[in-house]
DNA sequence: TAGATTTACTATATCGTTTTCGTGATTTTA
DNA sequence: TAAAATCACGAAAACGATATAGTAAATCTA
């Protein structure tokens, strides 16, 4: 900047301006400066910049699934990238926070400090942890998703209605015996389970004890497992309402083992509506949640939390998502 | 840093040197100088520290999967997040890099700039993009995944010699047929290929044009036709080697579409060793690339390369594959 | 013991921006 | 036409750290 200067004939702080489109700079003087800066490859220090205005545009992703798979689960990793487009769009870069920065360990908190993060996006994490609440109380904005915490800005995949869509959908085609295997107990698995009590309750569906079993998300072995005891089971379920789409795979091979043809001899369906359940055959009847969407609008809003922190006021976003229909779920007469 | 002076009653100076451990400080004053730090909850500004020294402590990664499906690719986001792992331990920390931040649209190399990445990692992109080329050529560190530029570090999976171990581990099932569906050409797929038939030739296999079949990576669809294509020949091949084990998904359907089971009526290999290979029935035999030792290779090279930029030697590292045998090849007598 | 060396620390400049306040010139207003 | 307002720009400080060169005191050397 010094140099364009000397070469327009300006100080550093008309350049500056002058860069910036202030509107305190004469138009002419202003097209000059812009051509040198381009013609001499000018281009701003975003440290000099963070440093000086105490915005670095860079927003931090605090994304770890328990497994330390990395980025395996189809449904994060589409909400991290469509965040991810979506807050470039807006001018920011994303920087990931973890603990064990350079083997002196910090919180997550502090690794925001450090890299002076203006926001905070949490996802797929264990959000009882006391460095996670500790980040959420501090003054970083934050969007957690899947998870609300008090006053702050949350964006929820609609499981409750989902879940409610789904269970009717698979009584539309008949069904009354319906079991469910859930995932681990989380604020989401209690909705869909108390989503699909509630909605069986209403369609004066009976759901034996038996019919409900845990397994752990997107890990097929837990779900063979279930899958084992509910066909083992005397007064065996019509219809297996999976947890996510992975976990189905490990049911899928358990229904195979015993002869059984999906769905003829057994319905079933997923959750995530990821790519793969469609190009499975049959196709996997899933609810389709929209990560997509989900990601954009954890985004937007932390960057308005961020642009106008006067004005903005935290809130729940919910984000439906959609019965993808497939042909795992066989119409009973 | 200004206050900790003022209560240790030395000079900022001072406690620069003292909190980055340098010799000439004496160990008392340190001690309590650190003391002191920790007790007002002093954490170091990122970017001050980089304005002043000229080091970000920052790695740009370069990941483009052409889909656009973000890091559905579980081989690349694998490599990722072994790669963040690593850098992370080394004290780095990662942003990505993209054009069109903030609607201003930047080359990678301008957005390097901007955020002043020590060194960049390139991987999954289209390398002979000159933006690509322009910041391959600068003068910041890069090293690249399973792709070569002269004079630069590589590290690469080893095509070669896996693909050579695939054929003839086939063939020592007894295979003489075997047919091989590729990706789309990129120098990982012509190295493929290439040992492929060199592999065949040396072990007295002949292999007619019509069992070679072009597909796109990680796309069911047209692995689909290609085994539609394969299966309508007269002299069908006993085994089909598919691109990547995601892609074997849509070859499968197809298979099981013409009423035949594998491996019982046609054997199959994938190629990646993704976690869904090893929980589909039967499992598949496949290739399994060590993204884990990629990434790691990766941020190691690239730390090493930024830390010791006079002695660091670019070289290219091979990782080796293995064999993983699952149950999709049939032993023929 | 006088000079040389070492030790422990400080003063100051600087990295590349932005921001605040000020100023002279020009334009508008009454 | 004199006073007020506006415009276009500059001077200088500041953001939070580090690096360089220097200094006084302590220690060593011959």
């Amino acid at each position: 900047m010094k140099d364009i200067s000397k070469r327009c004939g300006v100080s550093p702080a008309t350049v500056s301006k002058a860069l910036n489109g202030s509107p305190d700079i004469g138009e002419e003087t202003a097209e000059n400066i812009r051509a040198v800066a381009r013609e001499m490859g000018y281009h701003p220090n975003a440290n000099a910049r963070a440093l000086k205005t105490k915005r670095s545009n860079n927003l931090g992703v605090l994304f770890i699934d328990k497994t330390q798979s990395g980025l395996a689960h189809e449904y994060f990793s589409s909400i991290l990238n469509s965040f991810k487009v979506e807050a470039e769009r807006l001018g920011f870069d994303i920087t990931f926070i973890s603990r064990n920065i350079g083997g002196t360990s910090m919180t997550y908190l502090e690794h925001c400090r450090y890299r002076h993060c203006d926001g905070v996006v949490i996802a797929s994490v264990d959000f009882y942890d006391p460095e996670v609440v500790e980040l959420v109380k501090s003054d970083i904005p934050t969007v957690t998703i899947d998870h609300v915490f008090d006053n702050r800005t949350a964006i929820l995949s609609d499981n409750i209605q989902s879940m409610h869509d789904l269970v009717k959908y698979v009584h539309s085609r008949g069904h009354r015996k319906i079991a469910f295997i859930h995932g681990e107990k989380t604020s989401v698995t209690q909705k869909r389970l108390a989503s699909f009590y509630k909605t069986c309750a209403e369609l004066g569906i009976s759901v034996p004890d038996e019919y409900v079993k845990p397994a752990i998300y997107h890990d097929p072995e837990s779900s063979a497992r279930a899958t084992r005891e509910l066909l083992a089971l005397n007064d065996r379920p019509t219809c297996i309402m999976y947890p996510d789409d992975y976990s189905f795979i490990g049911g899928m091979n358990e229904i195979e083992k015993c002869g059984l043809t999906i769905p003829d001899d057994i319905s079933v369906t997923g959750y995530d509506g990821i790519h793969l359940s469609q190009i499975l055959r049959p196709k996997l009847t899933t609810l389709f949640q929209d990560a997509v969407a989900i990601g954009r609008e954890a985004a937007a809003q932390l960057v308005e939390s961020i642009l106008s922190p006067k004005t903005f006021i935290p809130k729940q976003i919910v984000i439906p998502g959609r019965v993808i229909e497939g042909a795992s779920v066989k119409k009973l007469d």
